[in-house]
DNA sequence: TAACTGTATTAGTATCGTTAGTACAGTTAA
DNA sequence: TTAACTGTACTAACGATACTAATACAGTTA
């Protein structure tokens, strides 16, 4: 599941934060749900617990989680309270992106296909509440 | 030339890279253009020539500029040249943009309202490929 | 109480961005 | 040819940051 490079020029914390966002967008991980402890991820990552740390503060100051001392850390369930600054920053990237892509090739008809699979597969950013309960394997 | 921070996170060849793709991609540095060379740009802006080169050696990776030892650095005309790497580089961040923009809170309607913005502005990315050909002119 | 949770702090190592200086090679105009 | 430009390569040094490591404190829960 969680396959990092450790030689990539990329900081681990950051590809952590990176696959936690996926899994959050995909609802692989959903609402309230806890995430492993900082401890555990570590452990059995055999990566350092400040490593984990790091990238779940990260991913709580861009909202995608919230932590609470002695319980753990949870995902965030609306989007509703992102801030307006993480939402101009987002709108930024998507604009650079659009424009490279455009630049390098892609028809405008190819990003609308992109973006049709994307809405297809997450459901247009609009939760909706399937069974839960699978254990993700977090190795 | 353009306003870095030098205070940033981000490094300082990182900003360059950005903004003259930006400029080409907006067509404000047209194809064939000279870029100012490494020791006029570093003085102009009284940073490193070696910054100023690794910036130029990442444009030409990328496929927006070409150099040519003694002559100088110019942008590349055509992106047909673009290695399919590169463009799933950028395919790649495009879907993580959407995906995130979606997540955040923009709906299908607004992104493609950005993209026909940005097509607008840029004529739809589609740039003269004339001679696409090798660079033998220059040698 | 015991074992879990997040969080903070300090310290040491490694990597990377940047500056600096030097050098070599190709182009161009006087 | 010479002089001044161009890109390119290399080494050395410094500072910032990513990461590891060890420890400690605080809150939760069985």
């Amino acid at each position: 599941m969680f396959d990092l490079d450790l030689r990539s020029r990329k900081p681990i914390y950051e590809q952590l934060v990176d696959k936690f966002k996926e899994l959050i967008m995909k609802e692989v991980l959903q609402a309230d749900e806890k995430l492993p402890s900082v401890r555990t991820l570590a452990r059995q990552m055999t990566i350092n617990p400040n490593t984990i740390q790091k990238a779940y503060r990260e991913l709580e100051s861009q909202g995608y989680i919230y932590s609470l001392k002695g319980k753990g850390s949870f995902v965030q369930a609306s989007s509703e309270k992102v801030s307006q600054e993480e939402l101009l920053k987002v709108q930024e990237k998507l604009k650079a992106a659009i424009s490279e892509a455009l630049y390098l090739g892609m028809k405008r008809v190819d990003i609308e296909l992109l973006l049709d699979e994307i809405v297809e597969m997450t459901g247009g950013g609009i939760r909706d509440d399937k069974a839960s309960g699978s254990n993700e394997d977090f190795s």
